[in-house]
RNA sequence: GCACCUGUGGCGGAACUGGCAGACGCACUAGAUUUAGGAUCUAGCGGGAAACCGUGCAGGUUCAAAUCCUGUCAGGUGCACCA
C-alpha cells in the first residue's frame, strides 16, 4: 500500500535531479528531438493553470521520447524584460532587477513543485547581460546589413504608457499593454527591414508542420497580393499618378481617382490646387480620428475634389476627377488608386455618396443595387472586350501596359517594417552612437554588452523621451570611429527582441564566443516541436523566424527555418467560463491545486479537461475524477495477481491507443484509455506484475511521481521516468470475439456475438440464429447484404 | 465586411476512412459501509409509458450521416477601407 502521497512528489523530484536525469548531452549517438514551449513572461502574480497546461503537452511528449531512446532537449526559461515589471517598479520603488529576480524565483519554485522535466541547467533569462549582449550583437550585425535603420515617420504612441509600439502592438488602434486608445505621432523611430524577408517567410512556410490556422494566419500577416502599378498622366503636369491596383482589367470602368490625404503630391503642386485649404483641413482632421475612427466607420465615406488636378485615362484620354479620401491609405500600395466603382465596393460607396460616374466592365451583377466583383464577361474595355477569365484579362492588359510604357505588374504586402525602439528603461539598450561627424555608428562587439545605467528613476520623460536620456553620464561618450564627443542611443528594443532567438540559446547558454557553438547548433536545430499560444502566432512567430531566417543568411545558423513543427494549446478559462484574469477573480493557482491534489493530480486534469488545442472552463469537482484514478492506480500495487493473460489484448491496444494519442496531442483520449484500463483490472480484481508494469510506464509522462514510486514498488531496474517505453505487439492486441450490429433497412434491429476473423457467411449465420432477428426477417426477401467487418450487418429486405 | 474554427446529455468532452451516437470523467439517483459528515465500494444515469425520437436549424446524397454536399442561424478567433 503506498502511503504519504504528499511527500513521494519532492522525494523524486530530488531523485531526478540528483541523478541530473533531464540534462540533455550534446554529442550523443542516440537521435535528437528538441521539444520547446513559450518560455514565460515573470509577472509578479506568479503562474496560472493555464502555463502549467501550456508546457504539459511536450512535458509529456518529451518524457515519452526519453522513455523511447532519444537524446532530448526541453529547457525553459524567463522573458523578462518589459512594461508590467518597469510598471511595478516604478510604483513600488524597487528596481525591476530585484522585480525581476523575485518573479523568477516564485515562478520555477512553482514549475518544479509540478514536477517538469525541464533541464534546469539550461536556464535563461533575457536580463541577464550575458543573455542580452547576443541581442544586441544581432541588432548591431542587422545594423550593418542595413535592415536596422532610422526614420522619421508618424508612428502609433500610447500616450499612457508615453511608448511607440509596433503596427502588431497597437492591433485594433488599442494599447496591447495598457488597452488605451493609440494616437499617430511624428517620431525618430528604429526600424527592422522585416518587409525585406517577406517572401522568405511566406515561402519558408512550404517547409515546415504548422497548423493550417497557424499558417494561415501568417500569411495573413504578411498579405503578399499581386497586382499593377499603373502611371496615369496629369493634365498639364510632367509628373504621373501612380496607382496600386490588383485588378488592372477593370481599367476602362474608372472613373475617378482618389489619393490618401497625406500623399505628398498635393503639397508638390500645392499652388495649382485652388482648394488647398479644404485639403489642409481635410487633412488635419483625419490625423485627428483614432485608428479606430477610421476602421469603425466604413461605411460612411468621407473625402473632397481637388480642384485643379485631373488626370487622364491612359487608353482613352479621357479627363478623370481626383478626390482625396481617407479610405485610402498612404501605407499602402502607393497611397493612390484608380476608383472602378462599378466593381469595388469601396469605390461604389464613394462614388454614391459624390455622384461620380459608375461604367460597368463585366457583365454580371446589378450595379444600381451594389458593386459586382464576380466574373463575366468583359465589356466597354476595347481589346478586352469578350474576354471571360479574369486571369486572362489581367495579363492582356499588364501585356498592353508594358507595351505603352506605363504599368507593370507588382507585388505588395501588408506587413509593415518592424518599428523596434522603446523609450523604456527595462530593455537592451539599443548599442548605437550618434557622433557629430561619423553619424550613427555601431558600438564596437567586444564593448558588449552595453549595460543598462543603474539608477532609481524608470519614468519615461513627459515628452515621451527614454529614462536613459536623463542620465549624462550614460549618454555622454566617445564615437568609436573618430574618438569625438558623441552621444549615445538612449532607446532601449522591444520585449519581442529577447524572445526572437531565445531557443538558439539553449542549445549553448553559457557560451561567451558566440550565441552558440556552431557544432551544437548544427546538432540540435531545428526545434522539432514547438508549442505555445495563439496569440504569439503573428508576433513572436513572425518575428523570430525572421531573425532565423536573417541568422542564416549570415552563416550564423544552419537552417533555413527555426521551428520545424509548430502547435498550440487552447486556453484554460475560469469555472464561469470566461478567460482567466486577476480582476475576474477567477484565476487558479497550480500551488494550491499541488497542495491539496497533488502534482501528479493537476498536471493529469490539464491534459484531460478537453481537447488540448481548444479551451475549456476550469472545474474543481472534475480534478477529483483524476485524483481518484491516480490512487486507484497506486492501489493496483496490492491486487497483483497471476499472470492469465485476460488482460493482454486490452493492455496491448491501450499501449498503441497511448502512444499514437500523445503523437496528436490527444492526451485526454490517452488518459480516458488508461481509466478504461484500469476499470477492467478493478472488474477483474487483479493484474499480473508485468501488466502493471507497462501500465506504469505509459502513465509515467502525465504522472511521473506516482509511477515512479509505483515502479519502484514493483522492483523495476532505474527510474520508470527512463526505462523502455512499451510496445505495442499487434498479434497480442487481437479481440477473440466481436460484437456486431444488425440494421434491417438501416435501422439497428439487433446485435450478435461472432468471431473477430468471421466473414459475411458467419455472420449470416450469427444473424439467423438469433430468435428476435429471425423473426424479424420472416418472410422478407433479402435484397441486399452490407457487412462491414467487425462493425455491423445492414440487410435491405422487401 | 473577409478568412478560419466550433455547435453532440445537467456539465467537460468521445466517436477510425460515412458503419451500434454519448467512450472517459464530473454532477446526480439508489444501495452498502460509516456514530455523523466526508471518503470508499456496487448499480443506474440522453428524451419517451411505449412505438419511437434524438449531434444548432432546413434540405440533399447514401443501404447507412455527428461525419459528405447546399443553404441558414449562433458563438469564438484572426485580419480589417490592403485597392
Amino acid at each position: 500500500m503506498i502511503h504519504d502521497f504528499k511527500n513521494i512528489e519532492p522525494k523524486w523530484q530530488k531523485a531526478w535531479e540528483d541523478a541530473h536525469l533531464f540534462e540533455a548531452s550534446d554529442a550523443d549517438g542516440r537521435p535528437k528531438f528538441y521539444g520547446l514551449v513559450e518560455f514565460p513572461y515573470p509577472s509578479g502574480h506568479g503562474m496560472h493553470v493555464g502555463h502549467i497546461k501550456a508546457y504539459s503537452g511536450l512535458e509529456v511528449v518529451s518524457r515519452k521520447r526519453r522513455m523511447q531512446g532519444y537524446n532530448v532537449l526541453f529547457p525553459i526559461g524567463f522573458d523578462a524584460f518589459g512594461l508590467p515589471t518597469e510598471n511595478s517598479a516604478i510604483k513600488f520603488g524597487v528596481h525591476p532587477r530585484q522585480l525581476t529576480d523575485e518573479n523568477i524565483k516564485k515562478f520555477t519554485g512553482q514549475l518544479k513543485r509540478v514536477g517538469f522535466s525541464f533541464d534546469w541547467s539550461r536556464v535563461i533569462d533575457t536580463t541577464d547581460e550575458s543573455y542580452y549582449r547576443w541581442t544586441q550583437w544581432i541588432f548591431l550585425k542587422m545594423f550593418e546589413k542595413g535592415l536596422a535603420f532610422r526614420d522619421k515617420t508618424l508612428v502609433n504612441y500610447c500616450p499612457k504608457c508615453r511608448v511607440v509600439l509596433s503596427n502588431e502592438d497597437s492591433q485594433g488602434g488599442k494599447c496591447d499593454l495598457c488597452g488605451s486608445e493609440v494616437v499617430q505621432k511624428s517620431k525618430d523611430v528604429w526600424y527592422l527591414r522585416i518587409t525585406e524577408y517577406a517572401d522568405k517567410l511566406l515561402e519558408g512556410l512550404d517547409s515546415v508542420d504548422y497548423l493550417p490556422m497557424i499558417r494561415q494566419q501568417q500569411e495573413n500577416w504578411i498579405g503578399r497580393s499581386t497586382g499593377a502599378f499603373i502611371d496615369f498622366p496629369l493634365r498639364g503636369i510632367s509628373e504621373t499618378l501612380r496607382v496600386y491596383t490588383t485588378r488592372c482589367d477593370t481599367l476602362f470602368g474608372v472613373t475617378f481617382m482618389v489619393m490618401a490625404p497625406e500623399h505628398p503630391l498635393l503639397d508638390r503642386y500645392a499652388d495649382r490646387i485652388s482648394n488647398m485649404k479644404d485639403v489642409l483641413a481635410y487633412r488635419e482632421q483625419c490625423a485627428k480620428k483614432t485608428e479606430f475612427e477610421r476602421t469603425q466607420l466604413v461605411k460612411d465615406k468621407t473625402g473632397i475634389r481637388i480642384s485643379g488636378l485631373t488626370a487622364v485615362h491612359p487608353f482613352t484620354g479621357k479627363d478623370i476627377p481626383i478626390f482625396i479620401s481617407d479610405y485610402v491609405m498612404m501605407g499602402y500600395g502607393t497611397g493612390a488608386i484608380m476608383a472602378v466603382p462599378a466593381h469595388d465596393s469601396r469605390d461604389y460607396a464613394f462614388a454614391k455618396e459624390f455622384g461620380a460616374e459608375i461604367i460597368p466592365v463585366i457583365e454580371g451583377g446589378d450595379i444600381s443595387k451594389e458593386a459586382y466583383s464576380g466574373d463575366g464577361k468583359m465589356i466597354h474595355s476595347e481589346f478586352l472586350n469578350g474576354i471571360t477569365d479574369k486571369k486572362t484579362a489581367i495579363a492582356r492588359m499588364l501585356e498592353e501596359l508594358q507595351k505603352k510604357g506605363i504599368g507593370e505588374a507588382a507585388v505588395q504586402y501588408k506587413m509593415k517594417d518592424w518599428a523596434f525602439n522603446r523609450q523604456r528603461y527595462w530593455g537592451e539598450p539599443i548599442p548605437i552612437v550618434h557622433c557629430p561627424n561619423c553619424g550613427m555608428v555601431g558600438v564596437p562587439y567586444e564593448e558588449l554588452p552595453l549595460r543598462l545605467p543603474p539608477t532609481d528613476r524608470f519614468e519615461p520623460g513627459e515628452g515621451g523621451e527614454s529614462p536613459l536620456a536623463k542620465m549624462e553620464s550614460f549618454v555622454n561618450c566617445v564615437c568609436p570611429k573618430c574618438g569625438g564627443q558623441a552621444k549615445r542611443e538612449t532607446d532601449t528594443m522591444p520585449q519581442w527582441a529577447g524572445s526572437s532567438w531565445y531557443y538558439l540559446r539553449y542549445i549553448d547558454p553559457r557560451n561567451d564566443e558566440c550565441i552558440a557553438d556552431p557544432e551544437k547548433l548544427k546538432y540540435w536545430l531545428p526545434v522539432d516541436w514547438y508549442n505555445g499560444g495563439m496569440e504569439h502566432v503573428t508576433r513572436h512567430m513572425i518575428y523570430s523566424r525572421f531573425w532565423h531566417r536573417f541568422l542564416y543568411d549570415l552563416g550564423v545558423v544552419p537552417t533555413k527555418e527555426p521551428y520545424a513543427k509548430r502547435t498550440a494549446q487552447g486556453l484554460v478559462l475560469g469555472a464561469n467560463g470566461v478567460k482567466m484574469s486577476k480582476s475576474l477573480g477567477n484565476v487558479v493557482d497550480p500551488n494550491d491545486v499541488v497542495d491539496s491534489y497533488g502534482a501528479d493530480v493537476l498536471r493529469t486534469y490539464v491534459l484531460f479537461m478537453g481537447d488540448y488545442e481548444q479551451a475549456a472552463p476550469w472545474s474543481d469537482s472534475s480534478v477529483k475524477g483524476c485524483k481518484r484514478f491516480i490512487e486507484r492506480f497506486a492501489a493496483l500495487t496490492d491486487m497483483i495477481g497471476p499472470e492469465d493473460g485476460d488482460l493482454t489484448g486490452l493492455l496491448h491496444r491501450t499501449i498503441k491507443k497511448v502512444s499514437d494519442d500523445i503523437e496528436n496531442m490527444k492526451f485526454n483520449t490517452a488518459i480516458a484509455a488508461m481509466m478504461a484500463f484500469l476499470n477492467e483490472v478493478y472488474a477483474k480484481g487483479s493484474i499480473d506484475r508485468e501488466s502493471l508494469m507497462v501500465l506504469t510506464r505509459l502513465l509515467s509522462p502525465f504522472a511521473p511521481h506516482i509511477t515512479e514510486e509505483v515502479w519502484h514498488t514493483l522492483g523495476g531496474s532505474g527510474f520508470c521516468s527512463t526505462a523502455p517505453w512499451p510496445v505495442y505487439d499487434e498479434s497480442k492486441a487481437k479481440v477473440r470475439t466481436v460484437e456486431i450490429a444488425v440494421q434491417i433497412c438501416g435501422k439497428l434491429r439487433g446485435r450478435v456475438t461472432i468471431g473477430a476473423d468471421d466473414g459475411e457467411e458467419e455472420a449470416m449465420v450469427a444473424v439467423m440464429a438469433d430468435e428476435g432477428l429471425r423473426a424479424a426477417l420472416e418472410g422478407k426477401q433479402i435484397l441486399k447484404k452490407i457487412y462491414v467487418p467487425g462493425r455491423l450487418m445492414n440487410l435491405v429486405v422487401r
